[in-house]
DNA sequence: TTATCTAGCGTTTTT
DNA sequence: CGCTAGATAA
């Protein structure tokens, strides 16, 4: 089992003069600040940077690996660098490529943990039992696989749901617990049986030759603890280690570095305790503590010097982050000392918090308070919970205001990649039986429950993979009716298909059995076959019927209208469109196999439109961004802090909520220039407890901001459009007739719409005028050209609603009876007419 | 087998 | 409210 393959002997045998690297120039060490450079220049044994936010961490990083190569102390294939997101290892290639000219090739160790591992995965597989072309399982796939081994255990769904059970197996794997070593202790209320569903699980997905996410750093971590000679191989390999964000780290990963890291010890660790907010999965922020016990001697340097704030948002940051224990201590400075404070206010409810928000966003856009007109791209909305963005999108979209939400399912997670990524993947290996069983019915092909049992049981009989069976079963005839026809041309379209991807490896005997063509197999091995496995793709794709399932049979009607292809519904053009982008991504890579082993890993969301928007994003999501313009919204105890937090009992009661506070200091510290947080005191909510309207006080984190950084806002009074206006006032919240309040409490309160003249004026005129706002309060540019260009009865689309008829025009709006998603009223410019949707690829 | 209805549920989510 | 999974109806 030798550890390098030959592209590593490759590498290493490249002629490379250190001396002459040793005399380059360092040109780039001038512009740090004395604490930067020390954490450059620091470059044998331990060093741990804790860099608090806007502390220029990454160019201290990335300075640090071009300072390795310039001083001649590694080569780039020696330096293993790890982060958490693809996102961070691009961005760190990138500015390593800029600070050394084209000098650095490429790193091929520098890249997320997982793309790392599985990387070495792919070397040692056998070590633990796998083929080096396993595939890797998302969470979908875990759930489902889960699934079915507990109706196999016979074990209630509903009291033990799969979510649940593989969740908890996740956390045994984050803490590198492998089923043998799962105590009663661990398996807490699902007790002994909870190892042997584990183990089970495990053997599984051996038989699938399939990894989950866990599983990458675990199995690495095995081979490691168990393979000594494969360790220290490469523990001489990596001669020096770098880890981003440090704080998020959980024990598998720990272990991971720590073995690698053991013989020469030099690794840099890059973090930030006030930053972990990953604890509920797994993130251990003692690993970054006890960095100092773990690596006795280690140098340790502080980054607080901050380059991204104004000084009255990073007072207000300290302030909270201040009320945790247990930190490791940073004090942030600015030489900066300009800038406005921290500006504080309530909202009578969510929705008009969103309405404010919108307005102060368009009022920032146009320049207001003697500020600079902001740019919308550089404003961001974080919220603790996605709940809180509908509220956002929904005000957006009816004033038309631009926006884009961050985070939101992955790439590859979506139903139309993953039904597409399974095609390619039973092409290219048949018998991958997860994939096969995907692809089976999608799109429906008449095969319902009835007919997968057939060709399960037949599997097991025989003993073959789903995919004989299947062909066994349409020989047989096992199955009946449309379901017989439709798969007998699924099974005959793979073997057409598999056939192109290396040659005709599968030939049907006359006896029905399968002849394998050895020298074809090595010659795919040998990686000399060549097709286009992009055109191989789209026509995949397509003659599987899976691109047509999303068009549905036009009717005369839609015929006549000249709409060329209606999609299914309103999620169709988009799937298209994400279809689309799969196709254009597979170019970057040799082939399909070669893709398929980094979808799950390397596939990033679709391509940003340049096109100026707000951005909405959560505040986990946030972390590592900055924005001139931030608001906070939704500073409510039980959402922020959420409530799960604030239930936990005694001690963990209180590391919950310090999660939730680094939370805020995260989202604080996002800020540059304006960070305005806001509170509603009523908010619709669907949890488990209440259900409805909740009136919430505060958020306790409200009461730690230093007063003095912070500026409690009155409204302008240019509310119209609330709802029932009257007497709300006077049933005022429990949150305001609640007891003793903190002095910003107090002020917010006072200053609040309730109490507020503009709120009693805001009565009287709801009152006149009834709900609608007019549009003239809000300095509304109304772009009538727009809604000129629809008349009554138009077709039209819409992004988010789907297809509609236009029902009339109001003012700037357009009201459309949608299909599916109602009446609402619009704004012309995110209608288009239905036959420009139609724009549909392939 | 599929389409349609209803009950139940509802933090955060780098890979 | 809006989504999902499961149960029921066609």
């Amino acid at each position: 089992m030798s550890s390098f393959s030959e592209d590593d002997a490759f590498e290493a045998a490249v002629p490379l003069s250190q001396r002459a690297m040793a005399q380059r120039p360092t040109p780039y060490l001038d512009g740090l600040n004395p604490a930067q450079r020390e954490a450059v220049e620091t470059l044998d044994g331990p060093v741990l940077m804790l860099a608090g936010a806007g502390t220029g961490k990454t160019k201290a990083l990335t300075t640090r690996i071009a300072h390795l190569l310039a001083t001649g102390r590694a080569r780039p294939h020696e330096i293993l660098a790890v982060t958490f997101t693809n996102k961070a290892a691009r961005e760190m290639k990138l500015r390593i490529g800029s600070l050394m000219g084209d000098a650095v090739e490429g790193m091929p160790w520098l890249g997320t943990f997982h793309s790392v591992c599985a990387k070495l995965l792919r070397r040692h597989a056998e070590l633990v039992g796998l083929k080096s072309n396993f595939t890797i399982l998302d969470t979908d796939d875990q759930i489902r696989l889960m699934k079915q081994l507990i109706v196999a255990a016979g074990i209630d769904e509903k009291r033990w749901p799969p979510r649940m059970l593989a969740g908890i197996i996740d956390n045994w794997k984050n803490k590198a617990l492998t089923p043998d070593k799962i105590s009663a202790a661990d398996a807490g209320a699902f007790d002994s049986k909870g190892a042997a569903l584990y183990a089970a699980y495990q053997r599984r997905l051996l038989e699938l030759n399939a990894v989950d996410f866990g599983d990458i750093l675990l199995h690495v971590v095995t081979i490691f603890q168990t393979h000594p000679d494969v360790l220290q191989q490469y523990q001489r390999w990596f001669k020096y280690i770098l880890v981003d964000e440090y704080q998020d780290t959980n024990v598998a990963q720990y272990l991971w570095l720590r073995l690698l890291a053991a013989s020469h010890k030099n690794i840099c660790c890059v973090g930030d305790d006030d930053q972990s907010i990953y604890g509920w999965r797994g993130a251990e922020v003692g690993n970054i503590l006890r960095f100092e016990t773990d690596f006795p001697g280690a140098h340790v340097v502080r980054l607080e010097e901050n380059y991204r704030s104004t000084p009255h948002i990073l007072a207000a940051a300290s302030g909270v982050i201040a009320a945790n224990k247990g930190r490791l201590g940073k004090t942030l400075f600015t030489s900066r000392t300009d800038g406005e404070k921290v500006r504080l206010i309530g909202h009578w409810d969510g929705e008009e918090e969103a309405r404010w928000i919108g307005e102060e966003i368009e009022a920032m856009q146009r320049g207001t308070r003697g500020m600079e007109p902001i740019n919308l791209d550089k404003m961001a909305i974080m919220v603790r919970a996605t709940q809180q963005m509908r509220a956002f999108e929904d005000r957006f979209l009816s004033i038309g205001l631009p926006y884009r939400v961050i985070g939101g399912p992955r790439f590859y997670e979506r139903k139309e990649i993953r039904d597409a990524v399974a095609y390619f993947r039973v092409v290219v290996s048949p018998d991958h039986d997860l994939a096969f069983e995907r692809v089976l019915n999608t799109p429906k092909r008449g095969l319902g429950d009835k007919a997968v049992q057939t060709i399960r049981n037949t599997a097991g009989a025989n003993e073959i993979s789903l995919f004989e069976s299947a062909r066994l079963c349409c020989q047989n005839k096992l199955i009946k009716g449309k379901g017989l026809k439709e798969l007998a041309i699924l099974v005959e379209g793979i073997d057409r298909w598999h056939g192109e991807t290396i040659g005709p490896v599968r030939q049907i005997q006359a006896d029905n059995s399968v002849f394998e063509d050895e020298s074809i197999v090595a010659a795919f091995d040998a990686d000399e076959t060549e097709y286009d496995h992009v055109e191989l793709a789209e026509k995949i794709l397509d003659e599987s019927g899976y691109t047509a399932s999303y068009f549905k049979q036009q009717t005369p009607e839609e015929f006549e209208r000249g709409d060329t292809l209606v999609p299914i519904d309103i999620e169709a053009p988009g799937r298209l469109e994400n279809l689309k982008e799969l196709i254009a991504q597979l170019s970057r890579f040799e082939n399909l196999q070669g893709f398929l082993e980094n979808v799950s890993l390397n596939l990033d969301n679709g391509q940003e439109e340049n096109v100026e928007k707000v951005s909405i994003m959560t505040l986990h999501s946030a972390k590592g961004l900055e924005f001139p313009a931030v608001f906070l919204p939704g500073w409510e105890d039980g959402l922020f802090p959420s409530q799960r937090s604030m239930d936990q009992p005694g001690i963990l009661g209180e590391k919950g909520l310090e999660e939730e506070r680094r939370l805020a200091y995260v989202g604080i510290t996002r800020a540059e220039a304006v960070c305005i947080i806001s509170f509603a005191s009523n908010r619709m909510m669907f949890n488990k407890d209440s259900r409805g309207w909740t009136s919430q006080m505060p958020s306790r984190f409200i009461d730690e901001l230093p007063e003095p950084h912070v500026e409690v806002l009155t409204p302008p009074g240019l509310y119209g459009g609330s709802y029932g206006a009257a007497g709300m006032a006077a049933s005022a919240s429990p949150a305001i007739a609640g007891g003793a309040m903190s002095n910003l409490h107090q002020k917010a309160h006072d200053a609040n719409v309730y109490n507020s003249p503009g709120w009693r004026r805001l009565q009287n005129r709801s009152a006149q005028r009834g709900m609608a706002m007019p549009a003239e309060a809000r300095n509304m540019t109304i772009d009538l050209a727009a809604v000129s260009a629809f008349t009554e009865g138009d077709r039209v689309f819409h992004q988010k609603f789907g297809y509609g008829e236009v029902m009339g025009i109001e003012g700037d709006k357009l009201v459309i009876a949608f299909d599916k998603a109602g009446s609402k009223h619009v704004v012309a410019r995110f209608v288009v007419s239905a036959g420009q949707a139609d724009d549909v690829p392939f």
